[in-house]
DNA sequence: GACAGATGCTTCAAATTCGAAGCACACACC
DNA sequence: GGTGTGTGCTTCGAATTTGAAGCATCTGTC
């Protein structure tokens, strides 16, 4: 074996497990209250809160599907259903052809209002009720600089592809 | 305006983005290194892992959903790839005609041998590498709680069928 | 300018997800 | 024992996600 093999200490395992079953359960649970008060699903509630977070209220469709982290395919699909449900609305961008830029519509911010309270309270009830105001700051903290690290570790929306001509 | 709306302030929306934010990036990551790794996807590698964790080498079907925050006919149609791939077996519980224990096979504790150390190896260097020891530390102290409150939390809105004699 | 490769987005087929409904067994309680 | 409800898992159909392939446009280089 001349690969000594890659390990992780028992607090590693026991941050890594934590983090990925808390997401989950915190994942389902807004899920769920989401779909209950405003008929929407987490990744059109992260589309809608990044939109209506913008400044102009618009992104280029890359720029979203970075941001939550999702195919650009699935994208695509979503930003249909929104802009079918009148919560969006796509154009052509100005400066370059090929783009397509989606903008939160009056309907989408009702929307994203009417949802938030319930999304906050879940939040809030799940994941910091058994945190103190410290902690929460120290979590920021942990995470935040993690956050930054794993954004500019790969070259990302550089996927490679494949080419037509092998030779 | 008789409920004084819920708010997190910046600090709590802070955490929270970073941690929806980091666990999205990991399992990205994560996910296709398995794939390219081993054929697993992020499901099958989570249920292998608690299979091998177990001292039995096996679980009960709803041990299993319920231990990564699965649908149940999710659960049931990823065992029956595993089950044809041949790294589990499933077998009718011994003590309850209704029930299925899924075991993990040789070839699962192989598969699950051959995908680790790359496994390891980016959780290491994307999650881990820009935190010390005392973080990590101080990150298992803060979610470890929290994840145990959530699993004690009962959701909200009852689903219909979801009672458990508890006496 | 013209070309080759890169980039932005969509379309497509296949895989995976979920919830609801269904089936079978288990456990009370009378 | 019978009956009723609860539980464990699967099946079913519909919705969603994904990667690859396809188009259109952009950019750098000669």
């Amino acid at each position: 074996m001349p690969d000594p093999p890659p390990s992780l200490d028992p607090v590693q395992l026991g941050a890594y497990f934590a983090l990925i079953e808390v997401t989950s359960l915190l994942r389902h649970a807004v899920e769920q209250q989401l779909r209950e008060a405003g008929d929407l699903s987490y990744v059109q509630f992260q589309l809608l809160a990044r939109l209506g977070d913008a400044p102009t209220g618009s992104h280029r469709m890359t720029d979203l599907a970075d941001g939550v982290v999702y195919s650009r395919s699935a994208l695509t699909y979503q930003a249909g259903l929104l802009e079918k449900a009148g919560l969006v609305t796509r154009a052509q961008a100005e400066d370059d052809e090929r783009g397509t830029t989606v903008t939160i519509t009056d309907a989408g911010r009702e929307r994203l209002a009417r949802v938030f309270p319930g999304h906050i309270e879940i939040v809030q009830q799940l994941l910091f009720e058994p945190l103190s105001g410290a902690d929460v700051k120290a979590l920021a903290a942990l995470l935040e600089p993690v956050r930054d690290h794993m954004r500019a570790i790969p070259p990302r929306s550089a996927a490679p592809r494949r080419r037509r001509h092998a030779s």
